[in-house]
DNA sequence: ATTATTTTTGCAACTATGTTGCATTAGCAA
DNA sequence: TTGCTAATGCAACATAGTTGCAAAAATAAT
């Protein structure tokens, strides 16, 4: 049988992003960790998290993939149809669980997931 | 002052995207166009179609960033709200401009641009 | 039509991001 | 403690995107 593991690697870097108020993106999570482990096993253990379900990936409007602890999420087949902030000024991704927008799809066209960035200005720093 | 020139290389960028049904990447445009121009040129050109208003980007669900021509906007101040539909099997994405999500933010967010993204089986693909 | 001006291009080099193969290390169960 | 195999490190590679600079091409001026 195929065992999950515990490794010193896998804890940081899940900490990590746990302790994120925001989305990380693959190089925070190298800046922060910086000497615990490869590059390539940063890579191999974010996608051991998200098979795991423990974490799921966002892609923000410009492109860059990040990635956020599961609060909600009960179980793996978690769905992440609410929206994602993207503040432009401090590149923060925040989820916003609570929201989910309404719409309705043409005919024929099929929906499995969606991906909602919004971008603009957090409380923060507006 | 700063002119804008007409050259082969946009010329034939912008009727590729245009002749297009679905949002085209880089690399779909370097394949068509093979041996029309360098790389780079492209990436040049596609910039500044983007600032002239004559196309716009989308970033697909896998992070890939794709370029559709401008159907809807009379003006380069075109927004972009509608959502964009990327089918899972042909990975085509496609502008559904009909239609516009409905949501609200929390109290102090403001709100700048969209992206919205959905992904499933197109028609063809279902 | 010719020249001058300035945008656009090609090329080389570079950075960032992500992937793969393989030998070594380390978790964990027997 | 030992054996199995997941997980890691390293090197090498692939793709996407950027920058500087000299040469080429578009357009304006003559």
């Amino acid at each position: 049988m195929k065992n999950v593991r515990k490794t010193v690697a896998k804890t940081k870097i899940l900490e990590f992003i746990q302790n994120s108020k925001a989305a990380v993106a693959h190089s925070d999570i190298q800046a922060s960790l910086k000497g615990v482990c490869d590059r390539v096993t940063i890579y191999r253990v974010l996608e051991r998290l998200l098979k795991e379900g423990l974490i799921h990936k966002i892609v923000d409007v410009d492109g860059v993939v990040k990635y956020a602890a599961c609060h909600t999420c009960e179980n793996k087949f978690h769905q992440h149809n609410h929206i994602h902030f993207s503040c432009e000024k401090c590149k923060k991704v925040t989820c916003l669980d609570t929201i989910m927008p309404v719409f309705n799809l043409p005919q024929n066209y099929i929906l499995n997931s969606v991906n909602f960035t919004v971008s603009g200005f957090c409380p923060k720093c507006k």
